[in-house]
DNA sequence: GCAGTATTTATACACTTGCATAACAACGCA
DNA sequence: TGCGTTGTTATGCAAGTGTATAAATACTGC
């Protein structure tokens, strides 16, 4: 065997090589968490050689920041979507909110081991804790406007306090759902999950987000 | 300064060293996750050197296993002495049982970012999977039985399903606040996040568990 | 005190890690 | 077509990894 084959290669433009690396580098640490996520691993996910990662990025710490911007970016941009795409009464607003993040793919054994492989480091590095919490107070400030909405909407509007209290509350079962269900997703049949997190913030807020017609009792 | 100065040891009990490798592990995952914790650092942390572990331990792996398995006996045994403590009427040992795992030092950011890190880890690894998901179900399990005495002492017992869903969301609370507690703690005045808890236990369930006297509206 | 034991240290080894550098070749442009 | 640019590979290196092994020393029983 002739030992100087050289590896053929096709040249890529920049930002598809940056996202490439970035997926690769979230497959691994999806797979093997933080650990898994070496130079060559990666190298070798996204079909190039470890030598490459350093042209694009300036040192493997940069990469795994960016990879974790970018995990956030799609979870923040999944739920925008789920807010923006209805835009009628504020409790549907509300209901559909809390389906959204309680389904796939937001429930998903893969984003979650994403969530908890960063998130184990978020404590102790102090920019992806920053990002981290960025992340969560924009969140919760979405729920505290809808609450504010809906609550207005019910005829008994609330204090600061009050809706600080209720978004804290509400945001806890969702992120509490979200993380059995990423856990054991196989517990639950499909749309419980949304249906126990719909009908906990209605038991919450004292206010029915769905039509009663599509209420069940058990 | 002689070369040749070997290392005064003192020689510990062996079940005193396995516990001492084991808190020097978790001190390490705890401050730079699974990544920090190697063979070097943890027996430095240790006050021992590097070779010690493999006298203890077939590898590094099984310390892992037994550091995991470590923290989640004191957490269970957390729970359980909180319980054990009130044994009166169930609405207050529920109460009870949702203050005391939302007060330190069950939510303690060293706690979370133990938990963060071996449950990233237990996604790709069958055993720690299986060990979470046991402890999983007894805490559930404990949360269900106490909402069946609560409940049927207001004087409304539950079908199975109802428990099945009230003990899945109201684990999800306990959880989703726990959570937001370990992350942020500085958001948080003493005992809000436990008043939420109860808050919004008593809402989902209908009941009130406190005294009416010790209620605040806001 | 003294010998025996086994805990503990010290050292070494093979391997992996992130990173640096030089050679190479694919693509754009003349 | 041919040439320069630079994306890409290949190779190498020093530091760090888990593990294996031998030497040393603290403790036990006499």
């Amino acid at each position: 065997m002739s030992a100087g084959e050289r590896r053929k290669f096709r040249r890529e433009g920049e930002e598809r090589r940056r996202q490439d690396l970035i997926d690769a580098t979230l497959d691994c640490i999806a797979d093997h968490g933080l650990q898994g996520a070496t130079v060559r691993a990666i190298a070798l996910r996204a079909g190039v050689t470890a030598g490459l990662i350093r042209h694009y990025f300036p040192g493997k710490e940069d990469l795994l920041q960016a990879a974790y911007a970018n995990v956030m970016g799609r979870m923040t941009e999944l739920a925008k979507t789920a807010l923006a795409t209805v835009d009628e009464e504020p409790r549907l607003r509300l209901a559909a909110f809390v389906e959204a993040s309680l389904v796939p793919p937001v429930v998903d054994a893969r984003s979650f081991s994403l969530w908890a492989s960063f998130i184990g480091r978020a404590s102790s590095d102090a920019a992806l804790g920053a990002a981290h919490r960025a992340g969560y107070l924009g969140f919760r400030d979405e729920v505290e406007a809808l609450v504010a909405e809906v609550l207005a909407g019910a005829g008994r509007p609330a204090g600061i306090a009050e809706l600080r209290r209720q978004a804290i509350a509400i945001n806890a079962v969702i992120d509490g759902l979200w993380l059995e269900g990423c856990l054991a997703s196989e517990m639950f049949s499909t749309g419980e999950l949304a249906e126990i997190g719909i009908g906990s913030v209605e038991a919450m807020l004292g206010v029915k987000l769905r039509d009663e017609t599509e209420v069940e009792r058990a």
